[in-house]
DNA sequence: GCAAAAACCGACAAGCTTGTTTGTTATCGT
DNA sequence: ACGATAACAAACAAGCTTGTCGGTTTTTGC
């Protein structure tokens, strides 16, 4: 793991996940820890947050329900370690992506539009998206969600650009680059079960020519 | 109301919502539906799907709810009601704004990108974007919602065209751009508790430009 | 070893949601 | 005018969800 990699995940990594050194009890806590949050992605992303209750993420993660509340004593402090738990995974699956790209396909071609699709056909995006939908209509989820995201898109345009050195010129255009793929694909993501898979594959090309464009300075914006 | 209009309109028009010269009871009971249909879409925008129970909506509509389940037997039947209604009254504001612009405001400026962000905006489609994301993950609400989305997509592309000549041309390119500027704006929306305002506007002209790029050709896709 | 603490389990009460059912008032057709 | 029908209201049962509580097993510190 190179140093960018090192940045990003240092700020954006989950507390209570990293006793590996620890004693026997505490790295059973973690495993099991991990089980519980593993089991609410897969809840989050089959049945909605609204839908995912406590008693479903326990049966799935094959505890007691009071198994589970003993780790999380209840359900909001559980979505708030889902939520760094997934921006978590989800960054680490982007960045290996990245570091994988030669300069010319990552230049060139625009790869990293193909990168940043994929990572949003994840199971932890899924979940995270689900939960930033459901935010919006649920102050008590806003209340432990939105601090984190907002949080989460500030580490991302820092530390990220230094993954595309192409855009340290241009910090203005390179932060609309990254909200306009993240909108772009968000939207085609939930949109995935109306439309046909050939518009959503020439949709995903467009936004990556558009930023293209961009960069090249070819697309701008009036002042 | 113009020949457009009509036909668009006519296609996507409610059921069970249009009989105002029939009798006392008739028109009683049409009112009482649309009474009940808007403290739906209230109750979606602030509530969420999941949590838009039949009691809320009775209580904001100012009924009880035995009075609407005799109108509405299911919260299935209703859901049902409120996808066609919503779709039908934003098409509604999208068309009007559209038939308000002048050509070349619409042609030269992409003012269309703005009318269409402007009609995202309202209750109507938050309810919509609503049952929209549940229905991801609700199979029951899936099965009322995915045919109607399907249909709605499939008339508002057939039909919308007509208040975009400039694109008759180029039928291939004005199904991108449509699909184009629903999933970017359906994403821009998603995220506006997370985005500051002045990012959204810029990239919300930034999706227009690249739509004014595609249609002069500047921009397009690889065959 | 042994007490304390941690991991884990099962059961409970309180509250909410849905659909049904029974009853009341107002309007329609003839 | 009068029976039928529609609009509306209220109460009920069945099921689900959340958080709390007492109890059991396993590990840790001494």
């Amino acid at each position: 793991m190179d140093d960018i990699s090192m940045r990003v995940l240092a700020q954006l990594e989950p507390e209570g996940l990293d006793a590996e050194g620890q004693s026997w009890q505490q790295r059973k806590s973690v495993q099991t820890r991990i089980t519980i949050l593993e089991a609410a992605i897969d809840c989050l992303q089959k049945h909605g947050y609204r839908s995912t209750t406590t008693q479903l993420i326990a049966e799935v993660a094959g505890i007691s329900r009071g198994a589970m509340l003993h780790h999380y004593a209840t359900k909001q402090d559980l979505i708030a370690s889902v939520i760094d738990y997934t921006v978590y995974k989800r960054m680490e699956v982007f960045l290996d992506g990245v570091r994988a790209l030669k300069d010319s396909a990552r230049i060139d071609e625009m790869a990293g539009i193909e990168i940043s699709w994929r990572s949003m056909l994840t199971r932890e995006f899924s979940a995270y998206l689900e939960l930033a939908v459901a935010a919006r209509t649920d102050p008590d989820l806003a209340a432990i969600f939105l601090p984190r995201a907002r949080r989460y898109v500030k580490s991302e345009l820092a530390e990220l650009i230094r993954a595309f050195p192409e855009w340290t010129e241009d910090p203005d255009g390179y932060a609309l680059a990254m909200d306009y793929a993240n909108a772009a694909l968000e939207g085609l993501v939930i949109n995935r079960d109306i439309w046909a898979e050939r518009d959503q594959r020439i949709l995903c090309q467009f936004v990556g020519q558009s930023i293209a464009m961009l960069r090249r300075g070819e697309l701008g914006l009036p002042p």
